[in-house]
RNA sequence: CGGGGCGUAGCUCAGCCUGGCUAGAGCGCUUGGUUUGGGACCAAGAGGUCGCAGGUUCAAAUCCUGUCGCCCCGACCA
């Protein structure tokens, strides 16, 4: 493609609206425009990088043995009325009525389609025969974001790879589950991403059913958890923590058990401050429902609460905060006074709060709280969990080390589903003995144009963008340094031409504009590979190659030059390659 | 949805507090010339319903009210 014929807007000043470099690039570049909060164009050098991520997507699903498909954007509400999900989805499902005739349907933007493939998988297959199957699409989702931020990492619009896999027994899911796994490892490793696969929340089903891929980004959503000794990585959701159980005995020190008014105090932070107190002395007691039982949550007032950890330890299947009322049929206060002392209902307990001596907390009174607060004496437990968010520098739960937390971009999902939706759909099969039973499903999803604004958040220098090979808009950007010098222009052209018939993506930077210009506009675009052509290198008979990460070009013979660039990108590929899993 | 910020030229912003001639600058754009290896220089231009609506006033980019949009923090995100 020659420049002057392409549309690649390039800004030098960072737009206002951009804060985090991954939009700010974007713009400045020229990949993308917003057209309003939460939607964008891809511009001509966007969506080849888009497109050229989908391409690796694609290429692995179909190794890992998927099938590719195409689903309707548009589907019927009833389908998502069917699952429960129009309620689950809420606000972010994106409904409307359409006039057909003197009717009115109502229809939804797919936000994603498990309904529309479990619907047309069990209408379609039958038999234990016919299953295992593993399909996908590469499709334009909508949500209604109720805040789209980060430019293009959280829109309402927005390409995802989402394969769904049907098979007969765990077995088949286990190993599907496993396949997608692998793929998606090779997936990020070839778009030339620092990817970390991570434990994720996954509901009923448990284990190790769901895993997140994250790209370790300052500017990501997530929170994860991540031990460096020995692999160790969850989102914090997930993240267990290798603290052991404590001690229960009273403190030798303990206090007198004293109350103390503290009126209109009912959170942490205003209690330390009344009692001029740190909160990690504090016992935060929450009461939650768990399957309708109430019971009293004790978490270091510092400290915040893990409700899957806590629906865990009690083996419960809903866990939910109390209302106003079962928190004053348990306490007999108002909320924001209960404690542990007195208290009616089970109780359970973190690892860090009985080593808490002399504990501050609620007195189950209006307007009173408790000091000198200790275990053994006041409140008795016989065991302690695990319940609270991970931190950075908790020891490690599956070595010696220690914790760290880092941020993330979530690129993709992989997660066992089990027979939600195709019990809720009837997708069912028959088994060799005439039995009828629900498939079991996974779902597999991948953000494509994540991918792209996951590397731009994360591949740059100073002068912009810095892409990998596999990536990039175009592989090779060739800069004849004066277009009006008809020496300079034969052999640009020459060039583009040979290496547009070698198969190689080339950009001519064909504008009449001063080098300094055209180097700048090169760094930021990021092309990996810039072949600069003129100047005293000319008339010497050479040109200059440089990728975008080196700090000087090497001047080439212009004889070798067109070998030289197809040696650099062959070996630069064997180089990526070597990095992704087999 | 709660809290905060911002809407003036394609982009970045000044002017607003304290109302007053024809609304400014830099970058970009057009034309001509000089330049030509890291975002050149000179000259001449084009480009603005000051987000929108209403109000106050002799007079509104500026003050008031409403509204729309965008950004950030939080809540939410099968």
């Amino acid at each position: 493609m020659r420049w002057s014929k392409t549309f690649i807007p390039t800004m030098k000043e960072n737009p206002s609206d951009a804060e985090i470099p991954s939009h700010q690039l974007m713009l400045r570049a020229g990949l993308i425009r917003q057209l309003m909060a939460g939607a964008y164009s891809y511009l001509p050098l966007g969506w080849r990088s888009v497109r050229k991520a989908e391409q690796i997507v694609r290429e692995e699903m179909d190794r890992a043995g998927a099938i590719e498909l195409f689903l309707p954007a548009l589907q019927p509400i009833d389908l998502f009325e069917k699952t429960g999900r129009k309620e689950a989805f809420g606000n972010v499902l994106i409904n409307f009525h359409v006039q057909r005739g003197d009717r009115k349907v109502h229809l939804a933007l797919g936000p994603t389609h498990e309904e529309v493939i479990t619907d047309l998988i069990g209408r379609h297959l039958n038999s234990y025969r016919q299953l295992p199957i593993c399909v996908y699409q590469i499709q334009t989702k909508f949500r209604n974001e109720e805040r789209p931020r980060f430019g293009v990492l959280r829109t309402s619009e927005f390409i995802m790879k989402d394969a769904y896999s049907f098979g007969t027994s765990l077995e088949q899911l286990n190993t599907v589950y496993d396949q997608m796994y692998k793929a998606y490892c090779r997936i990020f490793a070839r778009c030339g991403l620092t990817y970390l696969p991570v434990e994720a929340e996954s509901g009923p089903i448990g284990g190790d059913a769901s895993h997140e891929f994250m790209v370790p980004a300052n500017n990501g959503e997530d929170r994860i958890v991540h031990c460096e000794g020995c692999g160790y990585a969850a989102n914090l959701e997930r993240a267990e923590t290798g603290r052991k159980a404590p001690a229960l005995a009273t403190s030798p020190a303990a206090a007198a058990l004293q109350k103390v008014a503290t009126p209109n105090a009912t959170s942490i932070e205003q209690v330390s401050r009344m009692l001029k107190c740190k909160p990690e002395q504090m016992i935060k007691t929450l009461i939650y429902k768990a399957d309708d039982k109430p019971v009293a949550v004790l978490i270091r007032g510092d400290h915040e609460a893990n409700e899957a950890k806590i629906r865990r330890a009690l083996g419960a299947k809903s866990l939910g905060l109390a209302d106003e009322k079962t928190i004053r049929e348990v306490t007999g206060a108002p909320v924001g006074f209960a404690g542990p002392v007195g208290i009616k209902c089970s109780v359970i307990a973190d690892h860090d709060v009985p080593p808490i001596a002399n504990a501050i907390t609620g007195a189950n009174e209006a307007d009173a709280h408790l000091t000198g607060v200790n275990v053994g004496r006041d409140y008795q437990l016989t065991t302690t969990h695990d319940l609270r968010m991970a931190l950075a520098d908790d020891a490690c739960p599956k070595c010696a080390g220690k914790l760290k937390l880092v941020h993330g971009i979530e690129v993709g999902h992989v997660f066992k589903l089990g027979t939600k939706y195709s019990v809720a759909l009837a997708a069912e099969f028959l088994d060799e003995k005439e039995q009828r039973h629900p498939m079991i499903m996974g779902c597999y999803g991948i953000g494509v144009n994540r991918i792209v604004a996951s590397l731009a958040e994360t591949s740059f220098d100073d002068n912009g963008l810095i892409w990998p090979l596999s990536v990039a808009p175009y592989e090779v950007l060739v800069i004849p340094l004066n277009v009006t010098e008809p020496d300079t222009m034969q052999l640009a052209e020459r060039f583009y031409k040979e290496l547009g018939e070698a198969g190689v993506d080339v950009l001519l930077d064909d504008r009449d504009a001063r080098a300094g210009f055209k180097f700048k506009d090169a760094d930021l675009i990021g092309v990996p590979l810039r072949l600069v052509i003129g100047g005293k290198g000319l008339k010497e008979g050479l040109v200059e190659l440089k990728w975008r990460t080196d700090a000087a070009p090497t001047k080439v013979p212009i004889v070798d030059a067109i070998a030289r660039v197809r040696e650099m990108l062959v070996e630069r590929r064997a180089q990526d390659a070597s990095r992704v899993p087999a």
